[in-house]
DNA sequence: TTCTTCGGCTTTTGTAAACTGCACTAGCAG
DNA sequence: CTGCTAGTGCAGTTTACAAAAGCCGAAGAA
């Protein structure tokens, strides 16, 4: 029931591309760095991210990554999705045939129910957030100098 | 982001109780052969449980266990709880000062601020349902004989 | 007192998250 | 075209915790 590292380390890595200069390629190394995540994790994690077209690959010298989308048309939900795949609260709850409960009970489990209501919640408010949403409260916050 | 097999099984465990008449004292082992559960590790989840004054424990011949409640009296978010302890997203939720990266960038973190948002919709589902509710949506959809 | 059932603690097992390493490839710079 | 840099892809290893099993003791009914 807790976000896995990933998905912390995958949203602050792209919220680390958020806050600069959209036409800036930032090496992992920097990202890595600044955020105190293990650099060939990373790797993995914006190697999904830029399969799903969340950011943009750049190879050789001076390469990096850069935003593939403004930051206001990317949700919090995929991201996380795209790093964890959809995430369920029970493994029925994506489908029926997954529960090996169901013939119990008359093929009805109320728990599901429950958790399909409870799931939608969730989903709406990663859904209904971007980047930018991110990215807004964090300047609303940071203590000017 | 998944929910453990403890608190899987202690719902459907207490869900069990709540289908008898509420006077009946049932033993782990049936419980735990009608639901599919291990009998000793739902021993352990319904030690909890009794604790937390959710059930009540009979020992001795023909001892088991009652509800200690009325069905509507237990809300699925106190159950999830008992077993689990109080569930977060990110263990920065609870208390800031678990949150290692906050320094960083001046003390505040996007990310947590929408978790607790995202936590308290979760939250709200769970605390708003009783065992009674799930008990009713259960015998609305039973198959009748 | 004896059998039954829960109580509490310890240990084992299994699995997935978290992290590491290496060989390879694409691309830019000079 | 040479050489360096930074991402790509896959195959490990380590670690942590969930899930389960085991053992002995305590409480309670017959």
């Amino acid at each position: 029931m807790q976000f896995t590292k990933a998905e912390e380390y995958g949203v602050f890595g792209v919220l680390y591309l958020a806050e600069k200069d959209s036409s800036l390629v930032t090496p992992l190394s920097e990202i890595s760095e600044a955020q105190g995540i293990p650099e060939k994790f990373l790797a993995k994690i914006f190697q999904s991210l830029s399969k799903a077209g969340i950011v943009r690959s750049h190879r050789g010298v001076r390469g990096g990554f850069t935003l593939s989308k403004k930051a206001n048309e990317i949700t919090i939900k995929e991201i996380l999705e795209t790093i964890q795949g959809p995430y369920h609260l029970m493994k029925c709850v994506s489908s029926m045939s997954e529960c090996d409960r169901s013939e119990k009970i008359n093929g009805y489990c109320a728990l599901r129910e429950l958790l399909v209501i409870a799931e939608k919640q969730l989903v709406d408010v990663f859904e209904g957030h971007t980047l930018a949403d991110l990215l807004a409260w964090q300047r609303a916050n940071q203590i000017p100098h």
